[in-house]
DNA sequence: GCCCAGGAGATGT
DNA sequence: ACATCTCATGGG
C-alpha cells in the first residue's frame, strides 16, 4: 500500500537519530508494532509502502509526513548550524509516537547510550510485551508493565530504573492522562510529566517532542549542551536554562530544530565554523 | 582502573 | 534556585 513520496529517510528517522529504539530492520524494510498493529515500511521509486493492517492516516501523522520541513528550514534560515543541518539531513523528520512508548523508551534513556537502550527496549518488550508474526514485539501495557516486579526488571539488566519503569506503570494504570497532554499547553503539560517517577526535565521534553507533537519542546542531553555552548555560546549554564532560552528564541517549532542539530552533533557531521552570532 | 552515555532523585546550601 | 552525590550497566 502506498503512503507519500514526501522526502524521508526511513533508516535516518526510526533507527539512526535515536527517537525511539524499537525499529528493527531487515531485508530493506523497517517493521515495529505500532499502535498495537505490526507494520513494515519500505521506499521504491514510487515513494513509501506500508505492509499491515495500519491506517495510512496513522502512518503519516506517527511518520510526520504532512509538515512542510521545508518551511521549517526557512524558519530557521537565518541561523546558519541550523541552515547545515536541515541541508544534511532532507530526509529526517520528528516522530508523533504514541505517548506511552515514547515514555517508557526514554525513561530507559537515562544515563544510558543508544545501542544500550534499543537492547534494553527491546529485552522488555521480549519480556512482557506481545509478540506478533515475524519477530515483532509491542511495548508492555501499564497493567502488564505494572505487574511486573523490581527483581523482574533488573534481571533484564535496566538497573536502577526498574522502580521507575514499574512505578511510573502504576500511575498511568491508575489513571493519570497521558492523552490529555497532547491538549495541554507545553508548560503544563511538562509540569505534570515530571511528577512521574524517573521522568525529570529532560525525559519530559522527549516525551513531549516525540509522543505528544509538543513541537516547541526542546531536550538538552549531553549532546545539545554541548552544542549549545561550543555553537550557540552557551558556556557554563544550566541545561533547563539553555531549554529555556532555546525555547524562547526559536518559538513554536524549536524541537524540531533540536533534532537535526542533535543528530548533526551526534555523528560529528559539522565543525564549529558553523557557528551562530 | 577511569570516563562516558538523549539524567533523575535526594540532600545539602 | 544551584551544587554535589549516587544510582546499574556495558563499551572504549
Amino acid at each position: 500500500m502506498l503512503i507519500g513520496n514526501e522526502p524521508l529517510d526511513l533508516r535516518l528517522t526510526l533507527v539512526d537519530s535515536a527517537q525511539c529504539f524499537h525499529w528493527v530492520e531487515r531485508d530493506g524494510r523497517f517493521g515495529a508494532v505500532v499502535d498495537g498493529v505490526p507494520v513494515w515500511l519500505w521506499q521504491d521509486g514510487a515513494g513509501l509502502h506500508a505492509e499491515g493492517d495500519c491506517a495510512p492516516g496513522a502512518l503519516r501523522q506517527y511518520l510526520d509526513l504532512d509538515r512542510d520541513y521545508a518551511a521549517i528550514a526557512a524558519e530557521y534560515a537565518y541561523i546558519p548550524a541550523a541552515r547545515e543541518a536541515f541541508r544534511l539531513f532532507p530526509g529526517l523528520r520528528v516522530l508523533n509516537q504514541p505517548t506511552w512508548e515514547a515514555l517508557i523508551a526514554f525513561i530507559l534513556s537515562a544515563n544510558n547510550n543508544v545501542t544500550r537502550i534499543r537492547a534494553l527496549v527491546r529485552a522488555l518488550q521480549e519480556y512482557c510485551g506481545e509478540r506478533f508474526e515475524g519477530g515483532l514485539y509491542a511495548f508492555p501495557t501499564p497493567q502488564r508493565l505494572a505487574d511486573c516486579g523490581e527483581d523482574e526488571l533488573r534481571a533484564l539488566k535496566v538497573g536502577y530504573r526498574a522502580p521507575f519503569l514499574i512505578d511510573t506503570a502504576r500511575r498511568v494504570r491508575d489513571g493519570f492522562a497521558l492523552e490529555a497532554l497532547r491538549d495541554m499547553p507545553y508548560a503544563e503539560a511538562h509540569k505534570r510529566l515530571t511528577t512521574l517517577p524517573g521522568v525529570g526535565n529532560k525525559v519530559a521534553d522527549c516525551v513531549l517532542l516525540f509522543g505528544c507533537g509538543h513541537t516547541e519542546a526542546f531536550p538538552v542531553d549531553v549532546w545539545v549542551a554541548r552544542l549549545l555552548a561550543d555553537w550557540f555560546g552557551m558556556i557554563g549554564r544550566s541545561r533547563p536554562a539553555m531549554a529555556r532560552e532555546a525555547r524562547t528564541r526559536l518559538g513554536m517549532h524549536a524541537g524540531l530544530m533540536q533534532q537535526f542539530l542533535f543528530h548533526a552533533a551526534r555523528v560529528g557531521a559539522m565543525t564549529l565554523d558553523d557557528k551562530m552570532r
